[in-house]
This record gives structure tokens, sequence and C-alpha cells, in this order.
DNA sequence: CAGGATATTCGCAAGTATATGAACATGGCC
DNA sequence: GGCCATGTTCATATACTTGCGAATATCCTG
């Protein structure tokens, strides 16, 4: 730990998160609703950025590379693994919860 | 429709959740708590069975095999993909909702 | 017992996610 | 401007999931 960074982009994710959410109240009241509407990608961003990672440090602690998590964190990305969730979940010290709830009628609701 | 199945295993469904289930109490209490807390493999088999479908009816609307199916409801099998598992919800009327919940402490449970 | 329906398992081809490393773009900071 | 950290994208090889068909096992029914 010991924090090595001065001044230095201090905490690098404060600045996504500023870039993301300063600014746009909008955005910061989904914040909370996102863990549980949003699609996975983002889920997965809002957790890491709680958690203070860079997408590198979150690679190294799930055991995978930048370019993994930077795909993962794609909104466009469809391919998910209960696997790869399950790891990203341990290393966040997250439990990944699976439900499957009826859709009211007709209604195809996006695929969380 | 039609229920062009006389007496013949009329509902075949309904014998296999007579094997489950039958005379369980445990288990049949345990059904509704399932939904939530058990394994990926065991939410399927409940949805289908209350669904009243076989395996292979399923796999059709799903558009796969009785063989993706069963390995689907395998309780042993870790490797689905949220694909797959949003193709079956949307079968079975039904919509997949992941929520990364943290875990208390040091507690690392099962991946749900 | 023979017949039918269901579930389970196996092998193989094909599609896809992952692992890995590299290059590129962006935004702060000196 | 140069530098550093971060995020993004690309390319390739490997691992895994899926699609598919067939064989086997088990249970129910006539």
């Amino acid at each position: 730990m010991t924090k090595r960074k001065r001044t230095t982009t201090s905490d690098a994710v404060q600045i996504l998160y500023r870039r993301y959410y300063e600014g746009r109240p909008e955005r910061v009241r989904g914040l909370e609703e996102a863990r549980a509407n949003d699609g996975v990608a983002r889920k997965l961003v809002m957790l890491r950025l709680q958690a203070g990672l860079t997408q590198r440090e979150l690679a190294k602690l799930v055991g995978t590379t930048a370019s993994a998590i930077c795909r993962l964190e794609d909104a466009e990305y469809e391919g998910h693994s209960l696997a790869m969730l399950n790891r990203i979940a341990s290393a966040l010290k997250q439990r990944v919860e699976i439900r499957f709830v009826p859709v009211p009628h007709g209604k195809a609701l996006k695929s969380a």
C-alpha cells in the first residue's frame, strides 16, 4: 500500500468518478439504482470504481488483464460468463446473485 | 395443444416433480427459497417444471437440444453463460436479474 | 415383458470467451 | 511540450461452451 502516488492523479479513480458523475446529479442518483437495474457492464464499472481500483489493479486481483476487464465493462458486450462474473465479484468481496423474475405480460424487457 | 396424452404419463413433468419432492417436505419447503438461494442449475429445473415442460420441449423453445438443457440443469455444471440464461429465461417468460451483493465479512459464500 | 416417454451421458465439430501482449488515445501533472 | 497513468482496441492462441446426434438408463403404462 503506502499510497505511492503523491499528487499525481492521486486517485486516478476519482478522476474517472468525476468525469462520469461530477455535476451530473441524475447520474449520481442513478448510481444507486444502477446496482439493480442497469446492465452488467455498468454494474461492473460501479463496483470497481467504488472499490477504488483501476482496470489493471482489478485485473491483477481477478487474475486477468486490463483488456479483459475493459471488454467486460463495455456496455455493448453481451458475452459474459458466470465464471468470470463470479471471479470478479469474489475479488471485490461481493457475491453474484442470479434471479429469474417473471415478466408481467408480453413486456419483453432487456436482458438485465 | 389438445392435451394428446390420455393417461400416459399425462404430465410427465408431474412424475418428475413427484420423484423430486413427493414425500420430501424439506424439499417442498425449500422450493420457494430455492428460487432465491439455490444454484442456477436448480433454479432452471424449477422454472421448467413449474412451466410444465420437458427438457425437449424447453429445448425446442430455447432453440437447442435436450442435451444442452440437461447439461445446464446439472448441479455440477458451472459454465453457464449469460447469453444462454437469457435465452432460457426469455423462453420461460422470465427475466434474468443479476445483482452483486456485498459479502458480510470474510464469509466466502458459494457463488449463488 | 414390450413399448413409449423422459432424462442422462458421450463424442465431435464449430462458435465464442478468455489469456496474453502490444499499440494507440486521452487526460492530468511537471 | 513531455511524461505518466489510465482506458481502449487489436491480434493470436488456448480453453470452454454450444449444437448435434446417438446411445444408455429409468420410469410409467398396456
